[in-house]
DNA sequence: CTGACTTTGTGCGTCGGTTCACAAAAGGAT
DNA sequence: ATCCTTTTGTGAACCGACGCACAAAGTCAG
């Protein structure tokens, strides 16, 4: 016999690692409506995919749900928090506080994941000082103290496209590996760094790319969230 | 011999679509430094892709290098935008206007594309009658006569979760059929409807995977923008 | 005109991801 | 205890995307 459900082996694909937060706030959904188990029909539905994509993603967690009856919600959610990282507590600093680096400060979702804004960072005085969603805003001056002092693991650039390399070398020689970005640059970084970017402009871009089909040509080309 | 330069067969691939806008962000900046041709190996560095990869991409659309010489870049940025439908005018209207809704009604990449906000939507009477972004913003209960009106093709969603499938279902009901969402929820649609969407907290997410894998485990798993 | 050089466009092997379909496992009923 | 139903976990085929590596196509010097 082999031993029972096993962390199971170091490596899930990436396609996988993307979809398992969508999984998480489907089963979130659930809890909230005190339903106990879920097929994974019902949660492939609910987080919009294909259940045995589902089913696969969920193996490579390890055995956690039980033939003939499904899954667990609450199991599930801890299981899927803790591959994530979720179960601990995560430090966020987001810098350049402008019309987007303000929306992030407030956004709930964050919070609600385990992901604390502890720093808001600006290089514009007329910003600096002000009080944003609880948060003091500081100087960029400030910005390698302040990461350091408040423990900083992630860090949200918010700043205009021109200041973002600059920012970006500054947070990763004081150690910081991990990075949002949602300035329109290609940034470029040492090995061992984690970049993700968010373009809201791409997104838009494809949307147009699809309507022009639609409108045109003969054949129509859809998508799935 | 063949017709030189064609439109090429209706059929480029999803992810050659979701790149063309990195290269026409690369390319713009060339074309603003004045640079008249570039070979595929600098755009990829400029865009942060393979080389093969952006020849294969650009291949799709037609023929339009010129080998031992490279890309004409004015010709490039023509060509990429027509593809995309940037050439003609996107009319957008933004749904909710919390700070997210701000953030988006003044972010400058979306006009600097081709698109267009043209109407501001909110269910909160406090923000109703409020200008942002030089716009009005005007009551849900306008939603359909303001979109028939402005002939607007694209509706961003930046609504609370709970709100987002409602607004969804009006717009698809008066023909809209590209939707960006950014609300953390699975919008059901009918077939031919585009939904695209945009969760931060997920971004995050996948962040804190990665960053909980180097901390911990003995390999690690790194990015690529 | 010829030959050296540069760079494109693509054929092809490879890899990761998706989906189908089914055997294995669990629960419940009789 | 045995059978029937439900649902998981996964083997295997398929599909699209990636990137190497090279022939084809063009430029430029002499």
């Amino acid at each position: 016999m082999k031993s029972p459900s096993q962390p199971r082996d170091r490596g899930i694909p990436d396609a996988t690692v993307a979809r398992l937060p969508l999984y998480l706030r489907a089963l979130h959904g659930m809890a909230e409506k005190a339903i106990a188990t879920v097929s994974s029909e019902d949660l492939a539905v609910a987080a919009g995919v294909n259940s045995a994509k589902l089913r696969k993603d969920l193996s490579h967690l390890g055995s956690y749900g039980t033939r003939g009856v499904g899954y667990d919600v609450e199991y599930l959610v801890y299981q899927i928090s803790r591959e994530l990282g979720l179960t601990q507590d995560w430090a966020v600093a987001i810098v350049g506080v402008g019309n987007l680096g303000r929306a992030l400060a407030n956004y709930g979702g964050f919070v609600s994941r385990g992901f604390r804004v502890a720093a808001l960072i600006d290089a514009d005085p007329e910003v600096v000082g002000d009080d944003i969603a609880g948060l003091n805003v500081e100087h960029i001056d400030e910005l390698e103290a302040v990461i350091k002092r408040r423990g900083v693991s992630i860090v949200v650039l918010a700043t205009p496209a021109a200041a973002a390399q600059e920012v970006c070398d500054r947070v990763v020689a004081v150690g910081v590996t991990s990075i949002l970005n949602f300035a329109p640059v290609v940034l470029s970084v040492p090995d061992g760094v984690d970049v993700r970017k968010v373009d809201l402009s791409i997104e838009l871009q494809i949307l147009a790319f699809h309507e022009q089909r639609k409108a045109g040509g003969p054949l129509m080309a859809v998508d799935s969230q």
